[in-house]
DNA sequence: GTTTGTCAATACTCCAGAGTATGGAAAAGG
DNA sequence: CCTTTTCCATACTCTGGAGTATTGACAAAC
């Protein structure tokens, strides 16, 4: 009972890392505004009187999770791509990852919804940009013309936004299993540049 | 001074349709919580004695607002488009449509970030639901074939999305003029079956 | 001109959830 | 052991915004 791989770092007392954890937990869930303080704290079977020993602010405990999101999704998303050499390969293995309706998107589309908050905006912001600027040269390795590829990493981008939306958010429009495999299989010959 | 084309109807007296229409223009400044009864009747120049007098309750008014919405909505982008009869021309002036960055897209991303909200779902659902099938229609009719078709129309409806979430809520890319002429090219190229 | 109904102002209450003050237990360190 | 630091519980306060109660003004009807 020595190793600990749960949530919880090791026996009764939490670290400041528990409560980012937790609240990225929450976040994925019910949104920012399920961060909130005294429910994370029965989550994790304290109280509030310890979360304001970790934290400053509710704030603070957003920005510090918001940052071990941004760290994590770094690793997470571009560490498997970078591993493939072949553009087209990567750039399928891609929307592969996104059909996995990982954890990381649900956050994702979280934030999404609250870009209002002043500590969420510049985080997202950052992050998609990255990861336009990795689709850009991912097209542009697989043969596309700068300006094309630029417009084309916008499109792929944009639609992996919107259907995030539309589907965890909203459940609009319900897909069979079937009809989503199609959906992929459309979405990559119609964006993806083939080798041919 | 007796024809009044403002936003208050006639004098100073005020009805429900002045409410709700405030609380649109509210929400598409400032998403679904902005939709504060105190702060609206600040600027409708009275205070909080007469929204009780007209509603029940403020989701009452957010309620009723939905339906204006979901009215006006209705006509501005479906009339427009079936006034004409080619499929492609249909298509283009569709995505036209949408690069005028209109109150009514505003509104529409302001309620997709409070989806959680029980009153604002259905209505997203119905409208987005609509738009897609409409799209499915139209592509059809412009020759897709039936499968392609709709998974053609879930892409084109999900880029739309994500752009404006992208755009219009968290401001990257930042495109240019020119630059976002050329993506709307773009994606008139890839995603609109052409004549041939 | 008096009565009735419509619309609105004022001054409250209520509540959730963030933040505070303080005291106690349990581990660490001497 | 005894002290100090770390972590947490309890019991508060404070605040924004919804909702309520009551009274008042003005217009129309009679």
């Amino acid at each position: 009972m020595k190793t600990s791989l749960s949530t919880i770092t090791e026996k009764n007392r939490l670290t400041s890392g528990d409560w980012q954890q937790a609240a990225l937990d929450a976040l994925s869930e019910g949104g920012l505004q399920n961060i909130a303080i005294e429910m994370i704290a029965k989550r994790l079977g304290v109280t509030k009187g310890s979360f304001y020993w970790h934290f400053e602010s509710r704030d603070a405990l957003i920005q510090a999770a918001l940052e071990l999101w941004e760290s994590q999704e770094q690793e997470q998303v571009f560490g498997k791509l970078d591993a493939l050499p072949d553009p087209q390969a990567r750039l399928t293995a891609l929307i592969a990852l996104v059909a996995e309706e990982l954890k990381a998107h649900k956050i994702y589309s979280e934030l999404l919804k609250a870009i209002d908050h002043p500590l969420v905006k510049p985080v997202l912001a950052r992050v998609s940009q990255r990861r336009i600027d990795y689709l850009t040269a991912s097209l542009r390795q697989a043969g596309l013309p700068r300006k094309t590829a630029q417009s084309r990493a916008i499109l792929v981008y944009a639609s992996y936004v919107g259907f995030l939306q539309l589907n965890l958010q909203l459940g609009t429009p319900k897909l069979s299993h079937a009809e989503f495999e199609q959906y992929v299989a459309h979405l990559t010959e119609t964006l993806i540049p083939s080798g041919g």
